[in-house]
DNA sequence: CGTCGGTGATACCGGCCGAGTATCACCGAC
DNA sequence: GTCGGTGATACTCGGCCGGTATCACCGACG
């Protein structure tokens, strides 16, 4: 029952990409005829038919569908496996990576690493690329904010609850503000809001300029040429000539700990353990 | 650097688990000697060194360590994920699987599959064992509490919370108090609290019956031997020889729909779209 | 309607790798 | 020092993985 071996995997995931022996053989360096019999074998052993080969192609079957979702997180986990083994040789299994975004949780992260005595090596990431550090292997564990950060699939800790403040340009005639709402930064006119990168790497349409990292949203909002809405930390790294006005109506951000759920190292323990403390 | 066959996890679990080459060859149905070349093999292309061969026996590294978790969970998922594809194949793919406690949220169950149109089969299980049933592959989707069960790994989506309260024999003298506290259930004598098996199966010490299932100690209350902590909705099964009284005291207990992280099959969807909008 | 291009399946073969047997090297216990 | 037990090594064999050649099928096109 448990037969899947992953170069089986490797190969279904492939040919189920394109739909096409030929090309899925080419891509993965192979004949076509010992990839179509390798197909065949698994398809024997689970007693289920993963693809509809009909005329001109082949088709995904709904088991097919299945196990290529199955497949590919199989792989990702596996490839994620191999990684933390080879960390846990070199580092000696005590040094733990956390990955965090550039210029986030600055305050936070300065207080859980000063609570927490053991070595941790500091990952700086893109804004959305914490979640598959973790799932790659390449990080212990992950500094991530509510509701921004996609946390399926992991074991979280609350850290810090804060409210959101909008960013603007000193000299703007909003930033004597005391207060605003979403919908007043919604609609300064000639005032566009930064639009973030998605997960995939496109941009929602939109007026403000796409947004890369905080150094490039920074300069941006100095030159008056964009605003942003981020959380109240954020304060830690403002320019002089940027201005924070907390907002009355955003709903507030909890920053998190997360880490992969299976996951039972007994470093990652102890900063959690830290983390709890501190809270 | 993706290369972890699932033959060599097998093997290494093995050796890992009784840390004995012979006795793990033994379990696996092969001789000592290829199995000791396929750990060497595997510690050769991960560049680790995984066991310890010393004088007398064996001993895990502490990548070792590390690759014995991982390599568990990775068997299992690809035993759940097998599991899947080949429901998949059998159902149609329309077909959900949900499992929950047996007499727990009959209630809730049935709005639930009243407002989801298609086929579900209910598959009715142990006290904690509906977590195993998701991560088994033998369940899409299950009904469970917080804080009682174990919610790593999976995504949830909350459904009911409701107060909690103490199940005793109807003609007990506390049976006609309106309210009680956990203080006052845990110290009345002869009335010890029923004891719930752990996940591993084994008992926590204590007075009170060991329980295997709710119609046994639905039995051993009537009888006026026990009594039970539950969620307010377990009154659809109560005998006529038993009273429910509300504590006011315990934590309440928030009934949630989970579902495997990476799961994204159509029908675990609807079945969730479903359940949101009825809440 | 026959040919042609392109698909995946089949036949067949060779080489490599995985598995078995026999044996060794090492070490601790008595 | 011998013996029992450990894992590693040497060598052989068989099966399976992969490659080449070819087939069976079908849709397109003239």
């Amino acid at each position: 029952m448990d037969v899947l071996e992953t170069r089986e995997l490797r190969y279904f995931v492939a040919v189920a990409e394109d739909l096409h022996f030929g090309r899925a053989a080419d891509r993965l360096g192979m004949a076509q005829p010992p990839l179509s019999r390798a197909i065949q074998q698994l398809e024997r052993r689970l007693g289920v038919t993963l693809l509809e080969r009909n005329r001109r192609g082949v088709a995904l079957t709904g088991a097919g569908r299945v196990l290529l979702d199955e497949a590919r997180t199989l792989l990702d986990a596996a490839a994620a496996a191999a990684r933390r083994t080879q960390r846990a040789a070199t580092d000696g299994g005590n040094r733990l990576v956390l990955a965090t975004k550039a210029g986030a949780n600055h305050e936070l992260l300065r207080t859980l690493l000063d609570a927490y005595a053991a070595e941790v090596e500091v990952l700086l990431c893109g804004m959305g690329d914490q979640a598959r550090m973790l799932r790659d292997g390449r990080a212990d564990v992950a500094l991530m904010q509510r509701p921004f950060d996609e946390l399926t699939g992991f074991d979280t800790e609350e850290l810090l609850t804060e409210q959101q403040v909008a960013i603007l340009p000193a000299e703007h005639p909003l930033a004597t503000r005391t207060a605003l709402t979403m919908a007043e930064i919604g609609a300064v006119a000639g005032l566009p809001v930064a639009r973030w990168p998605r997960p995939d790497g496109t941009y929602e349409p939109g007026p403000g300029p796409e947004i890369h990292d905080l150094s490039q949203l920074a300069q941006l909002i100095a030159l008056g040429q964009t605003t942003a809405v981020l959380c109240a930390s954020s304060r830690w790294w403002l320019w002089s000539a940027h201005t924070a006005v907390p907002l009355t109506d955003a709903p507030h951000v909890t920053t998190v700990l997360a880490w992969p759920a299976h996951s039972r190292s007994r470093a990652v323990a102890g900063l959690v353990g830290a983390a709890t403390g501190l809270r």
